[in-house]
DNA sequence: TTTAATTGGTACTATAATAGTACCAATTAG
DNA sequence: CTAATTGGTACTATTATAGTACCAATTAAA
């Protein structure tokens, strides 16, 4: 399904959440409440946003966490960075690709066309889109309908 | 890292080959041997691609595969597809979500749109598209570096 | 009509990735 | 000094994926 993590999801989540109150520091303990997520999973998604430079945390009695820049200056596509990782479909659109099949591929170096142009879909996405609710126009859901085998092979 | 099966991506190199090769059927067999795959892999992608109707398969003696369409009417997210299932990114993006955040999620609409997006940025880009050496011109990878945590809390 | 080649369908097992939890050190406000 | 809070790390359980095996169905050709 070229899924994300499901920490992801909750790293948007609470995203959004800060995203619409920032005039004030937000505890884990307070967010795990707010978005009635686990704590010890709320502090593990923080940890990795605000390692990541997308929150700022202040330590300490009264401390928490902010976001660290303006909402609309903060895409989708970092956000999935911070949490997953850079963005790389394939194995061999990494650094130190392992793959050994390389001798015998001729689509590698697509891949990276590939890899950028979701790359962009996501990057154009910005945090202050996920507040708004839907804008009208937007095309519904678009992906092919009952693609996936049924009897548990390939699972969907 | 938003990363696709590795089932996927062995399917695009198959379709890749067979798309430059479509004057004759292909049997697993021979396809295993040519892009160096165990078989039994070759084999379940093989069955994934045909269910879908990506491939035309013929049984018995002297069957085989051969694509269904021109390589420039099949797009990557139809393989992409074929193979894991309609993308969705999140849980909540498919038919029935068992999300249990839903009642308190604020961004659950929004994630059509960026499905749209993602699943846009695939359809674009054409089984024809990966025959061709990587046209100049196309920038170079783009992700942000060193996005996640090295002490293994998040993996990469 | 028999045999060999081939795909179709399904079930199972091993491996790897992810999610989830727990713990303690470091920091800071009161 | 104490309570509140993040930082860092390690560990375990769960789930998803990859990989393998098997036999039925079909077809071409000997």
């Amino acid at each position: 399904m070229l899924r994300m993590g499901k920490l992801t999801d909750y790293g948007i989540v609470l995203m959004s959440y800060l995203a619409s109150r920032t005039y004030q520091q937000h505890s884990a303990h307070t967010l795990s409440d707010a978005v009635n997520m686990p704590l010890p999973t709320v502090r593990k998604v923080l940890k990795a946003l605000s390692h990541n430079g997308l929150l700022i945390s202040e330590r300490g009695a009264q401390g928490g966490y902010n976001l660290s820049r303006s909402p609309n200056k903060i895409s989708i596509a970092e956000i999935i960075t911070a949490i997953e990782g850079p963005i790389a479909l394939t194995e061999c659109v990494g650094e130190e690709s392992h793959c050994e099949l390389e001798p015998y591929c001729d689509v590698q170096t697509n891949w990276t066309r590939i890899n950028n142009a979701v790359f962009h879909a996501l990057d154009e996405v910005k945090l202050s889109d996920m507040l708004v609710p839907q804008a009208s126009g937007v095309s519904p859901i678009h992906f092919y309908p009952e693609a996936t085998l049924q009897n548990g092979e390939l699972h969907a």
